[in-house]
DNA sequence: CTTACTAATGCAACTTAGTTGCAATAAATA
DNA sequence: TATTTATTGCAACTAAGTTGCATTAGTAAG
């Protein structure tokens, strides 16, 4: 955390990402914080705080990119390493899902990591 | 295959699909044929083959729609109908995966379908 | 509590993927 | 061969994300 400043636009988006639990994508957050802040310092933070391991991120169904709370990288927290996430078709929102991913071994392919969305309807929209 | 002309444009991606075993990013496609059509056409395209089922497509890693060949909706073939994609984190290459994806049940969410990206290094990257 | 250093920001301009409207063209079929 | 209309080309547009650079403001040293 050497090179990381606690400035008033970084405390903003951490004071939202402590009481959001659910992957929001880039674009909601650059207009959430349009009075507060440069769209390119929204770019900027996000992939600061992805960088030392506060945020995560992935591509959701539509290719944006989403960011939701947690270390995917080195959590100690098995259901945190390397999770699926949820897409609700209906409303939109997405979510992190407790579940461990299991890699499958396949010739010819040496598996690194995955990407995994499953896609439907949350408990709102059922 | 009603509302479906053969025109010389169609035929050309037919042609390329039917050797080509790769999913392959809709730029690329673009920047093939940017001598034979417009990108617009194979936007549309690409767009028909997908709704006829002749392709299915997926989003990339960074956010590209890719396109390859097969029905995954109505595919009687089960590891056609929703599998996996891998992509090669070393030369950019992406290809569909013969397993079969098994939906979890997670308490309050329905979950309808599923992407699922594996990433790491293709035979030829090893 | 100043000063100096430099990370972080704002702004404007840009890039890139993908979309839209519309007039022109060319498959299909009658 | 004529007619119908799906398909195409083109140009202009949208939307997400990036870049360069001058300015601002955390932070730590004195």
């Amino acid at each position: 955390m050497t090179n990381s400043r606690k400035t008033k636009t970084v405390k903003l988006i951490l004071e939202l990402f402590d009481k959001e639990n659910n992957a929001l994508p880039v674009i909601d957050l650059v207009s959430i914080f349009s009075k507060e802040m440069n769209k390119t310092t929204v770019y900027r933070i996000l992939n600061r705080l992805e960088e030392s391991g506060f945020l995560h991120s992935f591509i959701d169904k539509n290719g944006l990119k989403r960011y939701a709370k947690g270390d995917q990288r080195t959590s100690s927290l098995k259901s945190e390493m390397n999770h699926p996430h949820f897409f609700c078709e209906d409303c939109g929102i997405s979510t992190c899902l407790p579940l461990e991913i299991s890699t499958p071994s396949i010739p010819n392919f040496t598996i690194k990591s995955s990407e995994q969305l499953y896609l439907g309807h949350c408990i709102n929209c059922q």
